[in-house]
DNA sequence: ACTGAGGCTAGACACTGTCTAGTCACCGAC
DNA sequence: GTCGGTGACTAGACAGTGTCTAGCCTCAGT
């Protein structure tokens, strides 16, 4: 109230409000930029331009915060397989399934450095993160959803199979040996597009054209 | 020659000659009791019985003990599909392949923490090592084989169809979803089998019985 | 006996995650 | 208006890591 002019004392923010987040979008960006092995608390907080310690005062450690950035990344991957669903009206089965190993594959293809931790429980245990668990659940249930579009019904083993599919082209593009074997981000997409149109095309009946 | 009954001088070993193996021996056994997070070059050494710096003289740094790991991990695995593609005369080819895919799989089940720094290219760059380079050529020769014996050619879409197939499979049970949803070694093995058996049915043409 | 190299030890460095004390601004209660 | 408490942050310390450098000791060849 008194000193209208100047702030506090100085141009310091003094208590940012978002450090939170800006937390997550340090860790967030270093991590597609420079992988996960670069990502340390002290590097994300240098770029936050906070003290080694701050992040300990929003995290509880190294792992919540990849945790949290896991969450929101099976967030966005289930809206995505979500979002596939839906088209099946507009698109047909087979759109419809095309469109979901799409996204799957597009979204690790899109974010390598976060498909990668969320694939990676020594890096982050699931299972000791709530919210991180229920959106890894979630992006699960709308491929239960595709398989039961696609089958009429949705089994373990047909799951996993659709669910091995998809999951294992992207690992395999990403950091299994089709990587090396595609160099270039044009002959991965055409080579992504050309694998997924032939597994769609395979599970909906070998009578399909071609 | 002169003093027969004492050694040297103690008991110490001076220049054990296979401390090269033993390093990556004990390697190789934190890294499936502990996990690659626990895998330190100085509790490797601690463990070999020597100190910190011993490792060092016979390999560069951490990732090229690794690598070493990595290389005789493809030469085993590419062993072991070899194997399944040579019994394509007495099993015939469902045989083969299902042979093929439980090898891929197992393997990936018997030795988790191989498996995974077999690809993880963070954790050893694959193209710096040219035996492991080689020896992973060589797994994906014998991918490429059985693509063959079923298919009859084998073009990039079907191999990575097939390979991405049991990669999925193995690193969802290992590290996604799938391993939370079946606890207890049991419970995987079945679901393997199951999942396998119809994905070679299914691969073999539709036609087929059940 | 001298030399050089291989195999190893030991000390140091910068870096990491995390523990423990602080410091400072704010806020409601008295 | 002062008090105590709390949230947000800083700073120092510690053990642990990978790696650099220097040194020691043993042996082979000359």
């Amino acid at each position: 109230m008194s000193q209208t002019t100047s702030r506090p004392t100085s141009q310091t923010v003094t208590h940012a409000p978002d450090l939170r987040r800006r937390i997550l979008d340090a860790s967030a960006a270093l991590l597609e930029s420079d992988g996960l092995a670069a990502l340390s608390l002290r590097e994300v907080a240098r770029r936050a331009g906070v003290s080694h310690q701050a992040p300990y005062h929003h995290f509880k450690d190294r792992e919540s915060i990849l945790a949290e950035l896991v969450a929101e990344g099976f967030e966005r991957l289930a809206k995505r397989l979500a979002h596939a669903n839906d088209q099946a009206g507009a698109l047909g089965v087979r759109g419809a399934l095309l469109e979901s190993c799409r996204a799957y594959v597009g979204f690790a293809l899109g974010y390598p450095g976060l498909f990668r931790i969320m694939c990676r429980p020594e890096v982050v245990e699931l299972s000791r993160f709530a919210r991180a668990q229920a959106a890894g659940d979630q992006a699960y249930a709308e491929l239960e959803r595709m398989v039961v579009l696609v089958h009429g019904r949705a089994d373990d083993a047909l799951i996993s199979q659709h669910w091995a599919q998809v999951h294992g082209l992207a690992c395999l593009i990403l950091d299994g040996g089709l990587g090396i074997r595609l160099p270039g981000a044009r002959a991965r997409r055409d080579h992504v597009r050309q694998s997924l149109e032939r597994y769609v095309d395979s599970v909906l009946g070998s009578s399909v054209t071609r």
